[in-house]
RNA sequence: GGUCGCGUAGCUCAGCUGGAUAGAGCAUCUGCCUUCUAAGCAGACGGUCACAGGUUCGAAUCCUGUCGCGAUCACCA
């Protein structure tokens, strides 16, 4: 039984004994460290039940706990808060029953449960990836590696948005501008070129607009009429017609795309189980179409249009289907979400992540999945974010105002590497661990600094203003890390705890962080947010540094206090690995 | 206009399933490296929690309205 639910049930027998009452629920905190205490019964919630003077039966329950209680060693009561304090026993007896076991607060998978299939990334195939991306792609992996550690079966997926318009503009900037190059010929990434040509075609049709508009069109009929747009629209009937010269072109860039993709997920240190192409699910979405249109879940209207009529759920009409018969982005969704259920079983819900601008779009496509009867409709999570802004406003490609993934990563791994240069802690190690290491705590910065805040709060990221290294930032947990391993490196001696130690402030205080953990990767879990784990990882790290600075651990005073707060470093340094995991965040043995 | 989200210190953010005097970091200022890594520690300064009502013993937190910012309401994705 944990303490707290041992206090409960003592609290409550104290009630009824006293005032024979009995009560239902109890409120506890964290006692607040201006008071004496460890933690803290809320007494006036009681007062609904027990007639009386809040510090009267503050002062009731805590003699009442004191005897009854080993665990409860004294308390005060200040207004309606009964502050008890714990003994030094409990806290060591949850130290020893904690200190051996390595993944400390995560939870062994149940393969009896059912899986969750968690989506990110799914980029487009005709530029590269930005910090928009980034984000995306770091929650995404944080969110499936949190469940992951909360108990749960999880797949990585994406759904790779391979074909349509958009990369068909690639294709004719390429065709007509390209003179054949290609990632070998220029030394580009893959992506980089293709998206080169992309920022190419609206060059050029920008560049037809302005000549149509010269000759006295509208801009709008000019905008329609562009003969480079055309073509690209042309391309694209060709290659769903399976136009074998159009499609080996498709084949041949998309492939230098995502060799560029794969470099930079490699770099971000993110990882897909499965992967989906909207060019393989489309047709699966328009069977469910048609299976629907028989069910009525769907409406045809004269035209051929296909229409789901959400109007009672207090939404509109959606199309699923255009006249012409093709598919729409919701008809290709509910082919992928089906597609992944029939390929993997076990998988019981899915969490996807997209930018929050898609909110409408989910919220559409979970009831049409329900509609069309799909138990499994009942666990889709859309796990929206907020934009990354820029000071000038959102980031677009077409316009070159995007920050670059790849450059964004180099930059911040320089700027580590021009800060450990000055620091200059690190003889002895070579230029490639040095690279590596400077490569560990610019991700770390950067990786840290966009999962600390709440998903759905946008971002506003400021490339004047470098991502910090100080302070509440990714190198500064890391940091501590490096720290408690030299502290270990220096510790040669029998590690074993013998005797109790009377504990210091500081190591109590450590210990109820610690205790926090496991509650806290749940809670992480069940809201689908790393910014939980980070800002628990920071208070932590933040206690231990005011431990580290204020108490001397190899300088204590005897030998097994010196153990103990070895060991109970040790256990801070693997939490805070083990936390900075599931964030994606690499920890330094020096730095 | 309808719908959804956000609004907390100069800046970036915690706190939001209601509880004590609203917390961190950055920036500014003061101390601390002849003792375990100063990317650190200890402290100072800084708040009408957008505004107005309401519910409650108690509201940054819940409800309603107003204002501001953003998103969305396509036979685009």
């Amino acid at each position: 039984m944990s303490l707290q639910e041992t206090l409960t049930n003592k609290v409550k027998q104290a009630v009824l004994d006293s005032y024979n009452v009995s009560i239902e629920t109890l409120e506890f905190q964290a006692t607040r460290k201006e008071f004496a205490g460890d933690i803290t019964v809320v007494i006036f919630p009681m007062l609904r039940y027990v007639k009386g003077n809040p510090v009267q039966i503050g002062e009731q329950i805590g003699h009442y706990l004191v005897e009854h209680v080993n665990e409860v060693k004294a308390f005060n009561v200040v207004k309606g808060f009964l502050n008890v304090e714990i003994s030094d026993g409990y806290y060591l007896n949850f130290f020893n029953s904690i200190k051996d076991i390595t993944d400390y607060g995560f939870v062994k998978p149940n393969l009896e449960d059912k899986a969750i299939m968690v989506e990110y990334s799914s980029p487009n195939t005709n530029k590269p990836l930005h910090l928009g991306h980034i984000r995306n792609n770091l929650l995404g992996y944080s969110v499936a590696e949190i469940l992951k550690a909360s108990g749960k079966k999880v797949y990585k997926t994406q759904i790779i948005n391979d074909r349509g318009i958009h990369i068909c503009k690639s294709m004719i900037a390429w065709q007509r501008f390209g003179e054949g190059e290609t990632p070998e010929s220029t030394g580009l990434k893959g992506d980089k070129l293709v998206g080169n040509y992309y920022v190419k075609f609206d060059q050029e049709y920008k560049k037809e607009i302005e000549s149509l508009i010269a000759e006295g069109k509208s801009e709008e009929e000019a905008k329609k009429s562009a003969p480079i747009l055309l073509a690209a629209q042309d391309m694209l009937l060709k290659w769903e017609a399976g136009d074998s010269e159009v499609v080996e072109l498709w084949k041949t860039m998309n492939g230098w795309v995502y060799e560029g993709f794969d470099e930079t997920y490699k770099n971000l240190g993110v990882d897909f189980d499965t992967l989906y192409y909207e060019s393989n699910t489309y047709l699966l979405g328009k069977e469910f179409v048609a299976e629907g249109l028989k069910s009525g879940v769907f409406v045809k209207e004269e035209d051929g249009s296909v229409w789901c009529d959400l109007t009672e759920e207090g939404l509109d009409k959606k199309i699923v289907q255009r006249a012409d018969g093709t598919a729409v982005y919701m008809t290709q969704d509910i082919g992928t979400a089906i597609q992944r259920i029939k390929d993997f079983p076990d998988v019981g819900g899915m969490v996807y992540t997209v930018g929050n601008e898609q909110d409408y779009h989910f919220q559409v496509l979970f009831l049409i999945l329900k509609k069309l009867g799909f138990e499994w409709a009942d666990n889709l999570y859309h796990l929206s974010y907020g934009m990354v802004d820029l000071p000038s406003g959102k980031m677009k490609s077409r316009e070159g105002t995007v920050v670059d993934a790849d450059d964004l990563i180099n930059e911040m791994a320089a700027t580590a590497g021009e800060i450990s240069e000055e620091l200059g802690k690190l003889d002895g190690y070579s230029e490639e661990e040095k690279q590596e290491l400077y490569k560990t705590i610019g991700l770390g910065a950067l990786k840290y600094f966009i999962l600390k805040v709440d998903p759905k709060k946008r971002i506003l990221f400021d490339p004047k203003e470098s991502i910090d290294f100080q302070g509440n930032t990714g190198p500064f947990i890391q940091y501590t890390y490096a720290r408690i391993q030299s502290i270990i490196r220096k510790a040669d001696f029998d590690l074993s705890l013998n005797k109790e130690v009377t504990l210091h402030e500081k190591e109590k205080t450590l210990l109820k962080q610690l205790e926090l953990f496991p509650e806290v990767i749940q809670n992480a879990a069940s809201q689908h947010s790393p910014a939980l784990i980070a800002n628990y990882t920071y208070d932590l790290v933040k206690e231990f540094n005011s431990f580290y600075q204020n108490v001397s651990i190899l300088g204590a005073d005897n030998q097994d206090e010196k153990v103990f707060r070895v060991q109970l470093s040790k256990k801070v340094a693997t939490t805070i690995k083990n936390a900075f995991s599931v964030l994606g965040i690499h920890v330094p043995e020096r730095m």
